[in-house]
DNA sequence: CCGCCGTCAAGAGCAGTGCTCTCGTTGTGG
DNA sequence: CCACAACGAGAGCACTGCTCTTGACGGCGG
């Protein structure tokens, strides 16, 4: 145990101190880093990085899986107490100071995706974390009739809503699970149109804006205030 | 005129097949095509294209002032005739086609941004097409009356909104501005969501479920069937 | 009609990249 | 205690964007 966990911990902290430095050249790079850069900052040899990461893509597979982990975690962390109304808004405004606080990281999972890159199948956990955060709170909020029920959707629509709803709200209206659905669609659209420019030379009352927006898709999806 | 002409007309033609073949790299490479392969396609040396563009990074933004032009060309064909809602459905389903046909170029222009790259202003004037052919619509529905007005929006948001408005769709209320900004955002939303595979392994009745979004955006922003 | 000059393409070259392979060294489990 | 696994370093391959030089072709002025 004693010489093994040695090892293996020196191995974890060493694969750490490589993802902190591959995330600061995230910044300037994008997701088309350096690994000899990150290797330099480092001080030591490219090749040597490999023992750690097979490859590049690798390594951005974990990167994602990290900010997949800290936004999840960040929308959780505020998706506590209230009436679903705040709840959902406190996600919203988590998820978007997560993305300010870490922007590149934020388009390297919800940017254009890396041309060669496949995401695995290691991401999807991580990566439906915020979507549970808000599917609970659409359920809460539908078991306590905190809901507008709205029209049922019929068609293929409709199955594959009950199919998501089943997943991540279990006894929610597969309709109202679509509307949030489509809530959480336009969070990452203003997040994305902020943080990637759209906003710019426009909008700079962003927070302000941002609520506007959120408060807005609210009100279509149907979450009252409270019971 | 005879020899002038003959010389910048080829020049033209060999800007548009460098153009061409840099679009279709541009489906394996994304932002980071290799000029060196983009030559090796027209069976001309690299160095060769740099008589044509100055750099990659010029390159691309020829690439990307044609895709906007493309994609306000389409937004501005769909917005033609019909009730406000009725143009406004057009111009967002004539926005997702044409990603869906086009979505390499899409990523360049909605995506994340490239890492090292600063737009040039050139770009602002077609970038902005979709956004006007929407703002038309707003303006035209506010002047005949088929519009839900809602609350005025304070602040120094409200300020910035109504410049906006002023440029966008003049007449019109800056808080109807502010939603149509908002159900634009959505679309963009959409559109990436669909095309970088948010809804992969979820939603398979996309035309639907996009259908379904922006009709929903549109009861929000008030815009009434018709006059 | 000829020479000249601007435009063009090609090639070599530089620094940098991802990745592989080999070669010593070091530390650890049996 | 020693063989073996893990590790770091370096060289090397094919590739990249970009620059510089060289040579050739074509249209215009005299």
């Amino acid at each position: 145990m004693t010489a093994a966990s040695i090892r293996a911990r020196l191995r974890a902290e060493m694969t750490d101190e490589i993802k902190a430095a591959a995330r600061r050249h995230l910044a300037t790079d994008g997701a088309n880093l350096s690994l000899r850069a990150v290797a330099r900052d480092l001080g030591m040899a490219s090749s040597a990085v490999y023992r750690y990461f097979a490859s590049r893509d690798e390594l951005l597979t974990a990167l994602i899986i990290d900010a997949y982990d800290s936004l999840g975690a960040a929308a959780e962390n505020a998706s506590g107490t209230g009436s679903a109304v705040d709840r959902w808004l406190a996600v919203c405004h988590a998820v978007r100071e997560w993305a300010l606080a870490n922007p590149h990281e934020w388009a390297l999972v919800y940017g254009s995706p890396v041309p060669g890159y496949q995401a695995p199948t290691d991401t999807v956990g991580p990566a439906i974390r915020v979507i549970l955060a808000l599917g609970r709170i659409v359920q809460d909020a539908s078991a306590s009739g905190e809901v507008v029920p709205g029209e049922p959707i019929g068609g293929r629509l409709g199955e594959e809503l009950a199919v998501v709803a089943e997943q991540a709200a279990p006894g929610a209206p597969p309709q109202l699970v679509a509307r949030s659905m489509a809530g959480w669609i336009h969070l990452c659209g203003a997040v994305s149109a902020e943080l990637f420019g759209q906003l710019n030379n426009t909008i700079d009352a962003r927070r302000d804006f941002f609520d506007f927006q959120m408060r807005g898709a609210l009100t279509w999806i149907g979450l009252r205030a409270s019971s």
